[in-house]
DNA sequence: TAGGCCATCTGGTCCT
DNA sequence: AGGACCAGATGGCCTA
């Protein structure tokens, strides 16, 4: 079936920016009107006006509902099913604010797979940047009883390197990753063969360039890449100054995506 | 022009 | 029975 009422809108996939759920408004007016055309010879020649049973306050099966009522089913059903998407766009937006991406006019809206395979990526980050802030703490404190502390509370985790900045190259990686690259910014580092895969400096990154498709294929099988698009984000750390041979945790954090 | 991404419709299934 | 959720199909828009 047709369905260019949504082309009118298709492309803001913001949910503000469409119009109104209050059933179905802007589809019944396009939608609704093509719909009543194909049908409506039917409708006249097999049977006179219906009668809405709405108010008799029988309910009727589907079976005995008129090709009007059907519509109408139809179009509450769309209605509906609109709107849970419009919501569940909402709360993609809503997940896109926090991410550590450059947002802005002239920067593409991240698609949803890369909007969730960042998220998972983050969250890694997160968890691992918090293993290793419990470790320095831990250290600064000194004494077997905040090791013996530590040990109890993620028996999992495998001791990583010493500093935080470095668990967290792998995120840069996929920041790189996200905003794409740029062979000027390539120069000053290690030039990768896969360089000549990665998107241009506005567009979004596909799924595939995210480092996390399949489980098997890990969060470290990208190579570097870095773009001049790219945005320092507050609070997170120049990823330029982390492109640089990672050491063990390298494995660390590797294991952690592969485990997921 | 092909491919990616998206919005929408639609029918089926599950849950309350 | 009605609503939520899901997945497939379809078609539009955009970019390389």
């Amino acid at each position: 079936m047709d369905s260019d009422a949504g082309s009118t809108c298709s492309r803001s996939s913001s949910p503000d920016l469409v119009v109104d759920d209050s059933a179905g408004s802007f589809f019944s007016n396009k939608m609704f009107q093509t719909y009543c055309q194909e049908n409506r010879a039917n409708s006249e020649a097999g049977q006179g006006r219906t009668e809405c049973c709405s108010g008799s306050g029988k309910a009727k099966t589907r079976s005995e509902l008129s090709k009007e009522e059907m519509q109408d089913l139809r179009l509450k059903v769309n209605s509906r099913e609109r709107k849970r998407m419009h919501d569940l766009n909402q709360a993609m937006d809503g997940l896109r604010e926090v991410m550590p991406y450059a947002h802005g006019p002239s920067v593409r809206k991240l698609s949803k797979i890369s909007t969730l395979l960042l998220a998972r990526n983050y969250i890694l980050m997160l968890s691992s940047s918090l293993e290793e802030m419990k470790k320095l703490v831990g250290d600064v404190y000194g004494g077997s009883a905040a090791v013996q502390g530590r040990t109890g509370a993620h028996p999992s985790i495998t001791p990583a390197a010493p500093t935080t900045h470095l668990s967290l190259h792998p995120l840069a990686q996929s920041l790189h990753s996200l905003v794409g690259s740029t062979p000027s910014a390539l120069q000053h580092h290690a030039p990768s063969p896969a360089s000549a895969a990665a998107p241009a400096p506005h567009s979004p990154p596909s799924a595939s360039f995210l480092g996390f498709h399949p489980p098997v294929q890990g969060l470290l099988k990208d190579p570097l890449h870095l773009t001049s698009s790219y945005r320092h984000f507050p609070g997170m750390p120049c990823p330029c100054s982390l492109c640089q041979p990672l050491p063990t945790t390298t494995s660390t954090l590797h294991s952690l995506s592969m485990n997921k």
